[in-house]
DNA sequence: GGTCATCTAGAGACCGGTGTCTATTTGGAG
DNA sequence: CTCCAAATAGACACCGGTCTCTAGATGACC
């Protein structure tokens, strides 16, 4: 019927994760036409501003994450199952670098405090498979769901890991690194439920 | 012999500080001079520039943050001492909140990367306490210094208790925080120097 | 009281980035 | 071929923030 799309949502959000893997917070619209070699008008015809547009990018960068989730079900044991979910950071990093670098442009807190334009449904959404997970990993550690067995689980299985692995973030992660950050997820995993 | 100050460096500086408390990495000078109640110019007149201004007010937390280094050396025990100096940052969090949020504004390797105007200096020698303390744990944990143990005393006592705080920064740390931190450390300061 | 260095004071120039507006291209359907 | 909706294209208006510039205030010292 029309004119063929060019520059579809997702090149454009490849353009995005590029120029913020260049200049991270200070990325701007222009760094992403001169990746995507278009004009400005091409981003604004699918994004309503700066800001849904790295959003959105941080969103998919997030759902890639999540999409991880699934094969933890499988792991039999509570703790190894806990120490195994925080291993799927330093994973994804080394498997998707440019996304885990969009991952720490925003914090899952300010975005919903004031969602960019047309983003608030998907930012509604986002956070369930993690909480689903996370009750899932406390329900079968401890036997039950209690606010202090979440928040270890939580500590354990995503605090833990990210603390560790944040700041080489950008930079490939060293394999050594697998050994303490198990150990201290395990550690974590271990502590009573009280 | 010249007309009295009346905004020194160091109200500037404290009221950058509570400028990030409130608006984060997207605080302005305005925002400063509101806090303030002094014109731009009075900044100016003591800061090259913007940037300068928060780095500088980085470097004074980062400096408090540090100087309570010095009761580490008491602790006999090597991984105990690794795990107190884990505990700095947590207690440091609760004393000085404000402080704390302005630490992670920005990141050391970034502003070394390039220093705002006159801060080169200040910049070069601001890691040095660190840098011994660490270095002192690895040597106390190891009976030597090696790559990996540095790293994993650093890791111990470093960035674990930062990624386990750092979602909570700007919020008080409770303090059921501080059993899995400790378990956190020094379940990687147990590992082993190969 | 005059002098001078230091500081306050604030208006606005300047600059980079966001977002708009209009023109143009494209290809399928009639 | 003509028409139309969808998309590209890019010039530039606009805006918020940084920083400059000039004027004026202040008080120690002579």
């Amino acid at each position: 019927m029309v004119k063929p799309v060019r520059f579809s949502v997702d090149d454009i959000l490849d353009a995005a994760t590029q120029a913020v893997h260049q200049h991270w917070r200070s990325a701007t619209v222009a760094h992403v036409t001169a990746v995507l070699g278009a004009p400005s008008g091409s981003i604004y015809h699918r994004f309503a501003s700066r800001d849904a547009l790295f959003a959105s990018a941080w969103i998919r960068a997030v759902r890639r994450y999540h999409a991880q989730f699934d094969e933890i079900a499988a792991i039999a044991d509570p703790v190894q199952a806990i120490v195994e979910t925080g291993m799927l950071l330093p994973r994804f990093c080394r498997a998707n670098p440019l996304d885990a670098r969009m991952l720490t442009v925003f914090r899952y807190r300010d975005l919903q405090a004031d969602p960019p334009a047309g983003l608030h449904d998907a930012l509604q959404d986002l956070n369930a498979p993690v909480g689903r997970l996370l009750s899932e990993l406390a329900e079968r550690r401890y036997g039950r769901v209690s606010t202090r067995g979440l928040a270890l689980v939580a500590l354990a299985a995503r605090d833990t890991p990210l603390g560790m692995v944040r700041p080489l973030i950008g930079d490939p992660i060293p394999d050594w690194m697998d050994e303490p950050i198990r150990a201290a997820c395990e550690a974590v995993a271990l502590l009573d439920d009280h």
